[in-house]
DNA sequence: TGTCAGGTCCTCA
DNA sequence: TGAGGACCTGAC
């Protein structure tokens, strides 16, 4: 891969292993949306960026080279060679074989901590559309505006001590339902460092999950979301409707509960759970698989 | 009108 | 420990 700027934006050259829908809709993200040409607008780490295929090479739009060096470049986990991870996951079995080559271009976010957290709890029980306006809702309210991308607005995710002045009425009027006074105690566990969450990256995994499952609205299905997503704990293994019906459907599980199937997948992945889980779900997600 | 969605919390055995 | 019900919201 080769790196090359342009102006406001640069190339990324004959890039492998990189599919922006894959990505960008395998559920493991709620502020990228996809533009009339089929390129993505993002919003992460306070900046507004546009992401777009062309041919072989990926194109970065409203950017530069140094926010590529010390944000991007993470973000888009563009050190991991996906081509192997890709090989070793599909010589376990077929589903998982199809599952790489269906979602041949997803790649998992090294996305902020604290955001992923908030993002998960609006998440329970809840549709993406609902789930992506509650967080623009937020940002907007509470969020730094960070200016304009192809006349549209676009707002930061606050910070915990800025989501902080918002009251549980206020969160309500946001669109998160009854998760509001999830979000408030959270917050407020947060800036009281109740969960400090630089310390998360420190820990083993199953740490972390205890650790995150102390926060309010966080079960053990959300806690999975924000260490794969968010800490980088790449042995979680979430486990949701979706994912229950591939492993009943893929891997003869009966039916057990979300703690067992949790368990179940941990075993069968190891330290890959995390990017199989994603490959499965993205599959059959979209291919509506074991949906009555 | 009723059901349901990428779960969690609370209560009760 | 684990099962069962309630829960914002809005789309079908």
């Amino acid at each position: 891969m080769k790196v090359i700027e342009i102006e406001n934006g640069i190339i990324l050259k004959d890039i492998k292993d990189f599919e922006p829908s894959h990505i960008f809709d395998c559920g493991q993200c709620f502020r990228w949306m996809r533009e009339d040409d089929g390129s993505y607008t993002g919003v992460c780490f306070g900046r507004v960026i546009n992401v777009k295929k062309d041919g072989e090479d990926v194109i970065i739009d409203n950017t530069n080279m140094d926010d590529f060096n010390n944000i991007w470049y993470e973000y888009f986990d563009l050190g991991r060679d996906y081509s192997t991870l890709k090989k070793e996951l599909a010589k376990r079995d077929d589903n998982l074989k199809k599952a790489t080559e269906f979602g041949e271009g997803i790649r998992i976010l090294k996305q902020d901590g604290w955001e992923m957290i908030i993002s998960f709890i609006i998440s329970s029980n809840n549709r993406i559309p609902m789930i992506q306006r509650a967080i623009n809702n937020i940002s907007e309210k509470y969020g730094k505006e960070i200016g304009e991308y192809r006349g549209r607005k676009y707002y930061a995710f606050p910070t915990p001590n800025e989501l902080s002045a918002a009251s549980i009425e206020e969160l309500r009027d946001c669109k998160t339902g009854f998760r509001d006074k999830y979000i408030y105690e959270t917050t407020k566990m947060i800036i009281n460092k109740d969960v400090d969450i630089d310390s998360l990256y420190e820990m083993d995994s199953a740490k972390c999950h205890k650790e995150l499952m102390k926060l309010k609205g966080v079960g053990a299905k959300v806690a999975d979301c924000i260490a794969l997503f968010g800490i980088r704990k790449y042995d979680s293994f979430p486990v949701d409707v979706w994912v229950k019906r591939v492993m009943q459907e893929f891997y003869g599980a009966e039916d057990m509960s979300l703690t067992k199937m949790r368990n179940y997948g941990m075993d069968m992945f190891g330290e890959d759970a995390g990017f199989a889980q994603q490959y499965l779900f993205y599959y059959v997600r979209e291919m509506k698989i074991g949906q009555s």
